[in-house]
DNA sequence: AACAGCATTGTACTAAAGGGCAGTAGGTAG
DNA sequence: CTACCTACTGCCCTTTAGTACAATGCTGTT
């Protein structure tokens, strides 16, 4: 399989050699696109010297063309690279990166992967979390709660302490307290942590072991 | 590279048989745990039969232990996957898939990359790009984290004790605490109460009443 | 070699959090 | 009136959380 190097200065690196000897580069994916006779092909795309909108644009029509796109980048940011994989790249990875890691990347995106930073994998699932409708909405046991329990909760929700919460109340810190127990209770959770986790809507984990 | 299929009843497919005529079954992965010589093995988790949380749990300790897993269902859903995924499980797929669909994901995950269905992969993009571009409540000091910190960030932010965020990684406790206390100074907040909310860029009040 | 950053852990201590027990007080349903 | 719920609070105690100070080992970089 050959890969196609798309760079704004035309010029190959050293690296991309080394992982791909008979690769080759191109200025631009629309002059090679009629050239493509087989499906499917690997196009890398060297963002380096362009700005966002022309980066994005040869993305798209790298994309349009059917080519399976990974964008590299010198300065990889989270916002970047999922604005590139949800215009259609499959692959997003630093310009610099090993030779040996470009056909790791080139094998997994070619047999149907996606591949990305660790790191920015962590972060993607941790806010997907927040907008995928959620399972387990609305804690019915919400309702449960006495009047002042529920403004207890709310506080501890948006991360207030105790003397905090009594001072707002007006109340003595162990009526906090007293309150927080039968809250815990109620929810079924059992610390102010997953008490804050709960009342928006964030499922926790830990039950387990 | 031998395949370990981990499932409630003891019972391979025959199309993971198909797929990997050498793979193993095994009925839970920590039984096995210590004959993983060759770490990054690969483990398919089949759900079928348990609830959420033991699903959940299996996952975790096969995380745990090392292994990359992909998980299997038998009714693919939005919200598991994202779950999974988010729990460390590098790839989300049917149980029925066929051998060399199978054969492919093998070979994606096992060269460090990501698989789910491709369907999945759209909407989870398309989902995220609404919460990501928001500059406003995103975390930049989230990148001075420190991997390790990133870890114990993660699991506060999950409702986890100290407890068990030190069994999990297998540290001592105060270990953790010691993680926190950079964690708390790097990301400006002053507890794991508002810790776990920044994680789920969840405003925090506190000042004001 | 010297140095910085990361990860790790210990002792010891302060401060929150949380719960058990007990008691007061107001309101309401029977 | 009695029983019950909600709200409130005290004393005392245990468990977590979090910090201060100190130290070790590892891994890169200069």
């Amino acid at each position: 399989m050959k890969q196609l190097f798309v760079v704004a200065e035309g010029r190959m690196r050293d690296r991309w050699r080394q992982a791909f000897p008979d690769a080759c580069a191109v200025p631009q994916v629309v002059d090679v696109a009629p050239l493509a006779v087989v499906a499917r092909q690997t196009v890398w795309l060297d963002g380096v010297g362009l700005d966002l909108m022309e980066r994005l644009a040869r993305l798209r029509e790298a994309v349009a063309a059917g080519y399976r796109v990974v964008v590299m980048t010198a300065t990889p940011s989270e916002a970047e690279a999922f604005q590139a994989l949800n215009d259609g790249a499959v692959g997003y990875c630093h310009v610099e990166a090993a030779p040996e890691q470009l056909r790791e990347i080139a094998l997994v995106v070619e047999h149907g992967g996606l591949w990305m930073l660790p790191e920015l994998v962590q972060r993607l699932m941790a806010l997907s979390l927040r907008v995928v409708p959620t399972p387990a909405p609305e804690h019915p046991e919400l309702n449960n709660l006495t009047p002042r329990e529920l403004m207890v909760a709310e506080r501890v929700a948006h991360g207030a302490s105790n003397r905090e919460i009594a001072e707002v109340l007006d109340i003595a810190e162990r009526t906090v307290k007293a309150h927080l127990s039968t809250i815990f209770e109620k929810l079924g959770v059992r610390d102010r942590v997953q008490l804050a986790l709960a009342m928006n809507n964030i499922p926790t984990y830990t039950a387990v072991n």
